[in-house]
RNA sequence: GGGCAGGUGGCAGAGCGGUCAAUUGCACCAGACUGUAAAUCUGGCGGGGUAACCCUACACAGGUUCAAAUCCUGUCCUGCCCA
């Protein structure tokens, strides 16, 4: 087993705070000393499908911490849930069936397992305990708290001074998520920047229940693929954890380098995106990272595409990673159409004379969502082109002579094989 | 429970009887240029039609009018103030 301060080095590494920072060095030194692993707390609200690289954050360091020996419990929110965390949102959330949270549990699990052990953590519903709750238990947890502590915290007052409406069960969550951890007497709970208010909340309900309370680590929020909003499912900015090599390379290599922000003083500052994503996605360390981002030490296209493979290895290997790269490098660099090129089938009888409006060509294989979408593709400024020589497709009306096999593209993204059918 | 204000496209926010499929900004899409980066420029951003034009949309349901996002009534929702 590693030494407390060898172990605090790794764990100190991409998070945003850890309070209490000694309460953190004291557990780990008797962890060591009695051998009884801290037991590493995680929740999750099984509100959706794709789990994408945002929830990676936390996730990588919940594994760092199995690595390290120590206890991971995941929770599986199926009770809050129902509430909605109010945490970085600027409305309330609906409420989700029994049914949708049974599903999108699993499906949780399971790709979860591609970035933690799950077979050695310790899963928990917080039905398990709510459930069983009496009214009377209800009150004794909401008499923990006062309502200015509960609206002093940023979201509330936001969300009061923009108008859009508190529930007062969304005030039920942070206390929720803190009787959790009183529930699996946690040591270490992990979570989001946006979710410091919530852990302290643990911290608080630990002490009251006689418990030692809980270190609470917050990581940075991943920012998603425009760079600048928090990735997320909402926003369309995420990749997916069980996206293919191509797409997950690819959609890397469409980050922007750096971003601006203004400083407290009024002044522009320019940051790497890049590093905040290698610090917070890869194993890499500071020293390599701080090479990598260094447009003078390695080129940014050279240092994003290794972020690009560090992350597709996650997911799907060291092979996989290669080709990604060979392949994004063949198409894109290359200007060549994909090796795999997606066929849609039409039918023969939408042909005329062995022709096809453009048109309704765009709208059958689906690169345009209607007529009126197809059109808007074409005109001079038109990314349509056909066939291996590439035609430049530019008027609304042009029939095209539709051969089985035929490639249709708009732009370099979208590319799709015709194969014609009969039935 | 009472008073006041308000609900418009993904968001913000104009319009307040016809000229409104709805100004503008952001976001987004496509093209040029690039490193599928940034910056910049161009075009687009409800559906059908080659087009003229038609249909559906401004919380919901009715009504007034030749004509309504705009006026009236009711319903639902939200905020503020009072209780």
């Amino acid at each position: 087993m590693k030494s407390a301060s060898e172990q605090l080095e790794l764990i100190r590494r991409g998070t945003e705070q850890i309070v209490p920072m000694d309460a953190l060095v004291k557990k780990l030194e008797r962890s060591i000393a009695t051998g009884k692993p801290l037991r590493v707390k995680y929740g999750i609200d099984p509100t959706g499908f794709d789990v994408h690289l945002g929830h990676t954050v936390p996730l990588r360091k919940l594994r760092l911490f199995q690595e390290l020996g120590h206890q991971a419990v995941l929770i599986i929110g199926d009770y809050t849930a129902m509430v909605g965390d109010p945490s970085g949102r600027d409305e309330s959330r609906k409420g989700l069936t029994r049914e949708q949270i049974e599903a999108n549990a699993q499906s949780y699990l399971t790709q979860i397992g591609r970035i933690i052990d799950v077979n050695r953590a310790e899963v928990v519903y917080n039905g398990a305990w709510f459930s069983q709750f009496r009214f009377s238990d209800v009150l004794a947890l909401t008499s923990q708290i006062t309502v200015q502590r509960m609206l002093e915290r940023d979201d509330f007052t936001k969300r009061i001074k923009a108008g859009t409406p508190i529930y007062l069960s969304e005030c039920l969550y942070p206390l929720m998520q803190g009787r959790d951890s009183v529930e699996v007497r946690a040591d270490v709970e992990l979570g989001g920047s946006e979710q410091l208010y919530n852990l302290m909340v643990g911290r608080h309900l630990q002490a009251d229940a006689g418990q030692e309370p809980q270190v609470c680590i917050t990581m940075p929020i991943l920012k998603g693929l425009d760079g600048v909003k928090k990735m997320g499912k909402s926003l369309g900015n995420y990749i997916g954890v069980g996206e293919s090599a191509d797409e997950q390379f690819g959609k890397t290599l469409s980050i922007p380098d750096t971003y601006e922000i203004i400083d407290e003083t009024g002044q522009k500052q320019t940051r790497s995106f890049m590093k905040e994503w290698f610090e917070l996605l890869t194993d890499r360390s500071p020293a390599e990272i701080a090479k990598l981002v260094d447009p003078v030490k390695t080129h940014p296209m050279e240092a994003k595409k290794r972020l690009a493979m560090d992350i597709v290895t996650t997911y799907h290997g060291e092979a996989a990673a290669l080709a990604a790269r060979a392949e994004f490098e063949r198409r894109f660099s290359g200007r060549a159409d994909p090796t795999e090129i997606p066929e849609v089938a039409i039918l023969r009888s939408e042909l005329n004379d062995g022709k096809i409006g453009i048109v309704r060509l765009l709208v059958l294989l689906g690169i345009a969502s209607s007529n009126k979408d197809a059109k808007r593709l074409l005109g001079p400024t038109s990314g349509v082109t056909i066939g291996p020589e590439r035609t430049k497709i530019t008027e609304a009306n042009t029939l095209i002579e539709l051969t089985d096999g035929l490639v249709v593209r708009s732009g370099s993204k979208k590319v799709f094989r015709v194969r014609l059918t009969d039935a």
